[in-house]
DNA sequence: AGCACGCCGACT
DNA sequence: GTCGGCGTGCTC
């Protein structure tokens, strides 16, 4: 801590890294539990040393033993009396597994605050992985000893075959020979298998960082020769980097990441990615740079493999992690660089529990920790953008693609002209350019962002609309299982033969294009031509999407009708047309981030089309020609597009030019959470600079029996928002059955 | 998060 | 008369 701060935060400068002492009261620890609480309890502790600050101890809490982390003391207040009025419990253990770093534990502390959840909610997130906190736990394995067993058998012979130097267990060698677990044993007795005790969680190979990477143009070069001097300087900055698909940013920030583990050996570095959709590519294309696959981190993998992550994360020997967002949370002893790919992706917001945003968590977790974080994008976000403008955040830029790879040429399609038949959708000159396209060999992809066959069904008769129950949502028509899916709530139903409420037989319509339906038009209209369906539903799990994807690849796939899970990170070689069934679906709704998302979505989907020699092209469908996002993506405007978009944010008052919080209530019980809502609005302190919206039903009112309500806060940029809404929450008396969840700058509202 | 304590409905 | 519903409150 230096002079200025220590200046700025006395209370900080006197709670050293140990843990507090008092004389009379013997050793004391405060314990922060991995439960939603807002701050650590203190313990007494009988052991000679006291555990450090980040140590992993469980302690007797309430009536059961709970394993938590040793905090930083309470600060000043209530201490003597604490020890006075109460008898402390003490300490039951103290773990093997390495302490939290003291940048985590601040991180926690921060993101608490920022987030306003309590700390303990936060650690929650860092301690989510099962038996992680004790020592290594060791498993028998049986290594080949060479030596011949007295008695020879067809099964030992088997068994043998698959032995070897590599330490394998009872159950694998049994598995892979085809015979059991007693042979083995048998072996063991003969003499020609040893017992050896391995780690069950295998440490990850060292990137190899001596290893030169792809030679880099001189665009790429200026790039990474800026990040690798402030790697050098040892200090924080945000830095945007900033190119079109193709330009070649991974190797810019692959460059980073070696510059960053090669300044000290201990360094680790965090590649984050929006989804797990993309590390599969991803990682096999680290591997070909580091010569070794990163640590994996994300929601599909296995215990096992989630333990052996944080462990071997935790002790500091995987150097290079790549995961999605929650990785942030991730106990690493040496942070010094990460890096946030695709850092507009609104993958990036977690909506459930401790509602974050991954990008803001990084970057100011690098801020506070002092190392730099990268954030990589074609489309950079409005908010990363302006603190570019404003000077808080460096860029880079990479100018034009690599290969000298055209950018496609984009045009829209006023479909009030250009009128599809009755019932279709697909207007006369996007079926012309994929008649053009077959006759020429070269593959086409219609993107349409709405799974299923239509997105709602109607009753011609009653005009009732089919929704999911206790939820105002619609029921979406999915013809190859012949059902109807509510995408919310997970709910699904045979597609019923009779109207529900009028009982009209026949009468349900399906009203609407999903991508199914699209595939229908495009199958009738092609009949030779091979037509395939991407979408969630029908590839489900990342083995058939691959398969599709590597399909369209090869040339196997002359019309690809997709969901956006085709926009992300493929190139297709063939691929020379892009057509975009409905550009206008992501401008409804009114959300203020509605034209940014489609500007960056769309801009990623045409950027499939095109390739080294020949330019691609890709048409919008619209029946707003006029909007200003469309004519920028066809104009290929971006900046200019960004600056209208700001100017908008800014007389508004909205992010980035002010903050915006979300308070969300929500019950079971109408009636009381109106009555809640209102109570809330009217205790709502007034304040300079902060301005109440609502409250409001949001857009799906009821999800699941529970209906919504929303107050939105929107405050000026220089004033305290979480201090605004805590005292706000003090004079709300909580009312039964109504909940209360906190947004800070919230991404989704629905 | 758990788990206990505490007040109102249908059963041995 | 009890068993049990989950609303409220506490855990050093």
């Amino acid at each position: 801590m230096n002079k200025m701060q220590q200046l700025l935060y006395p209370e900080l400068a006197s709670s050293a890294a140990a843990p507090s002492c008092d004389a009379d009261a013997g050793p004391r620890v405060s314990v922060l539990f991995p439960l939603p609480l807002p701050k650590a309890y203190d313990y007494l502790c009988d052991s000679e040393e006291l555990p450090p600050v980040g140590s992993f101890v469980s302690a007797p809490f309430g009536p059961r033993e709970v394993t938590g982390v040793v905090w930083p003391a309470n600060k000043g207040e209530a201490k003597k009396k604490n020890a006075k009025v109460q008898n402390l419990k003490t300490i039951s253990r103290v773990f093997d597994a390495p302490p939290l770093a003291s940048d985590l534990v601040d991180f926690i502390d921060w993101a608490a605050d920022y987030t306003m959840y309590p700390k303990g909610a936060i650690l929650r997130m860092v301690m989510r992985v099962k038996d992680a906190f004790d020592g290594p736990r060791m498993q028998t394995a049986f290594v080949a000893t060479g030596e011949k067993p007295a008695r020879i058998t067809p099964k030992r012979e088997a068994v043998l075959a698959v032995a070897g130097a590599e330490p394998q267990t009872a159950a694998q060698l049994a598995e892979a020979s085809g015979m059991s677990e007693a042979v083995v044993r048998g072996l063991v007795g003969a003499g020609s298998l040893a017992k050896v005790e391995v780690d069950p969680d295998p440490p990850f190979d060292a990137p190899d960082l001596m290893r030169a990477g792809p030679t880099l143009s001189g665009d790429q070069q200026y790039a990474a020769d800026f990040v690798a001097e402030i790697i050098a300087r040892d200090e924080h900055k945000a830095i945007l980097v900033d190119g079109v698909t193709g330009s070649g940013k991974t190797e810019v920030y692959f460059e980073a990441v070696a510059a960053a583990l090669r300044k000290d050996p201990d360094a680790q570095a965090l590649i984050l990615l929006p989804e797990i959709a993309l590390t599969l590519p991803f990682l096999e294309r680290v591997e070909a740079r580091f010569g070794a696959a990163p640590a994996p981190w994300h929601s599909e993998l296995t215990g096992a493999q989630r333990r052996r992550t944080w462990r071997r994360v935790a002790e500091g020997q995987a150097r290079l992690v790549v995961g999605a967002r929650s990785a942030l949370f991730l106990p690493f002893p040496k942070l010094k660089l990460i890096v946030v790919d695709e850092e507009h992706d609104s993958a990036y917001k977690q909506e459930e529990g401790v509602i974050y945003h991954a990008r803001d968590l990084a970057v100011a977790r690098g801020a506070r920790a002092g190392f730099p974080v990268l954030l990589a994008s074609a489309t950079p976000s409005l908010e990363t953008v302006v603190n570019v403008d404003e000077g808080r955040y460096e860029a880079v830029g990479l100018a034009g693609r690599f290969n000298d790879a055209q950018m496609p040429d984009i045009s829209l399609i006023d479909m009030r002209e250009d009128a599809p038949d009755a019932g279709k959708w697909l207007s006369p000159r996007l079926v012309d350019e994929i008649n053009a396209n077959l006759s020429a060999n070269e593959q086409s992809l219609l993107f349409l962002n709405r799974r299923g066959y239509a997105p709602l069904t109607l009753c011609r008769r009653c005009g009732h609309k089919m929704t999911a129950p206790g939820s105002d949502t619609m029921l979406v028509e999915h013809r190859f299982e012949n059902r109807l899916v509510c995408h919310h709530t997970g709910f699904s139903m045979p597609k019923p033969s009779a109207c529900p409420v009028c009982k009209a037989v026949e009468s349900l319509t399906a009203c609407g294009p999903g991508v199914e339906r699209v595939a229908e038009e495009a199958k009738e209209r092609w009949p030779d031509a091979r037509i395939e369906v991407l979408s969630s539903d029908t590839a489900p799990g990342p083995r058939t999407m691959r398969a599709v994807l590597d399909a369209m690849k090869a040339g196997e796939i002359d019309i690809l009708i997709a969901t956006q899970v085709a926009a992300k990170g493929h190139h297709f070689p063939n691929l020379t047309l892009v057509g975009v069934v409905d550009a206008d679906l992501g401008l409804a709704g009114g959300d203020l981030r509605a034209a940014e998302r489609t500007y960056q979505l769309l801009s990623q989907v045409t950027g499939r089309a095109g390739r080294a020699e020949k330019p691609g092209r890709a048409m919008l469908q619209t029946y707003q020609a006029d909007a200003a996002v469309l004519q920028a993506l066809a104009s290929g405007d971006r900046d200019a597009f960004l600056a209208a978009e700001a100017m908008g944010r800014q007389e508004l008052g909205f992010p980035p030019y002010g903050r915006l919080a979300a308070v969300t209530l929500r019950s079971p019980d109408e009636v009381a959470l109106d009555r809640a809502a209102n109570a809330m609005r009217a205790t709502a302190p007034v304040a300079d600079g902060i301005e109440i919206l609502g409250p409001a039903r949001t857009p799906i009112y009821r999800l699941r029996g529970i209906a919504r309500m929303r107050l939105l806060v929107k405050a000026r940029r220089n004033v305290n928002l979480q201090a605004y809404l805590s005292d706000w929450l003090k004079r709300t008396k909580s009312q039964s059955g109504v909940r209360i969840t906190l947004d800070i700058n919230p991404y989704s509202f629905m």
